[in-house]
DNA sequence: ACCTGAACACCGTTCAAGT
DNA sequence: ACCTGAACACCGTTCAAGT
């Protein structure tokens, strides 16, 4: 028996099907934008010119819109992790893919939440998303723990964990003020001065 | 003219009010506890055995509800400070009140949001309890950067923007792994060794 | 293969009636 | 001052009927 696959949105062949398909990912993203991912199914279906059957005709559940939704946005950032890694120095590679990292995982108020359980979770549509993202992270980590530009306890894990948390920050900081960059930093240089004993907690 | 103050629940005088209410609250600690702060008010004021209404009118607003019972939890926290503030070392009491407020602000899956909210909203009744957190912090964090112990650049803003982001972890990572202290260990110590040139982003 | 919209379910919120 | 529960509103989700 096979584990129960989650559903995967798919754009029609049909063009009144592939034309609805397309009106409601485009106010979807607005939606999201605006009200985060539990943004009205009935609103988008509304703005999209369509009737609630139909949304749900395509995406079945929230979770499969928000994958259509993000999809491109997060193929985009695999395929910068593989023009980052030509990069001569791996600690820049691996400090400019995080900070795109950040930003495409928080594209809207709840996106890193859906992920990071989409990341433990294999029956989730965004899973296969997050595993591509955790593998492109792990890659660029080992180049920069190899060269000594990065600690070497630091695990793929642990690293997936700053990115959700700094995405997090620039979900939910007030506006007028970089939050999550600034934490981003803070999370690589530390602290505290390397003067200072080891800090424990 | 004054702006509107938010509503912050008080106990009942009346014997069989103050039941309702302290039943009321338990429940409710429970329901986050299992559901987060999105959890059925209905289903609360169903284990509370009153009715909705009675509810309703302890705690009109979820806000109120959730101000209330966080409250003890944020007051310990602040009390904490004032002891940890005694302490010979600076760093030491910072970083063990850091340890103990990502406890405190992520009890249930949702406050730190609603937390990070009432930071920069007056008109939220959680908003008195994260104004005396964010001077508390401000206050260790002052005495460890007169002794040179953290860089002088941290804010007040950004070291709460830290607590957030390490108290988010711990409500949404997978469990069994304490990766919130592992967060906050990496952000007071840093991802790059100190041998290394600063970090560019 | 795709679309529509009525129907159902669930839950948050209010309020009139009662003690 | 406090309690009750019906009533209303809103929205997610399903499904029979239709093209």
């Amino acid at each position: 028996m096979t584990s129960a696959e989650p559903y995967i949105a798919q754009r029609p062949k049909r063009a009144d099907g592939r034309r609805n398909y397309d009106a409601i990912l485009a106010a979807a993203r607005k939606a999201f934008a605006a009200s985060g991912s539990d943004a009205s199914l009935e609103d988008i279906a509304g703005q999209a010119g369509v009737a609630i059957g139909t949304l749900y005709r395509h995406f079945p559940t929230r979770a499969s819109l928000v994958e259509a939704a993000t999809r491109d946005g997060l193929d985009t950032l695999v395929a910068e992790a593989r023009e980052y890694a030509q990069d001569s120095d791996p600690l820049d590679a691996l400090t400019h893919w995080m900070k795109s990292a950040v930003a495409h995982i928080s594209t809207f108020r709840g996106l890193v939440g859906i992920l990071t359980e989409a990341m433990y979770d294999e029956g989730t549509p965004s899973h296969v998303a997050c595993t591509a993202m955790h593998s492109c992270g792990a890659d660029l980590l080992r180049a920069a723990q190899e060269r000594g530009q990065v600690r070497d306890d630091l695990t793929p894990d642990e690293l997936f964990d700053l990115l959700t948390a700094a995405g997090w920050v620039r979900e939910n900081s007030a506006p007028g003020r970089d939050a999550a960059t600034r934490v981003l930093q803070l999370m690589l240089e530390g602290v505290v001065p390397p003067g200072q004993d080891s800090v424990r907690i």
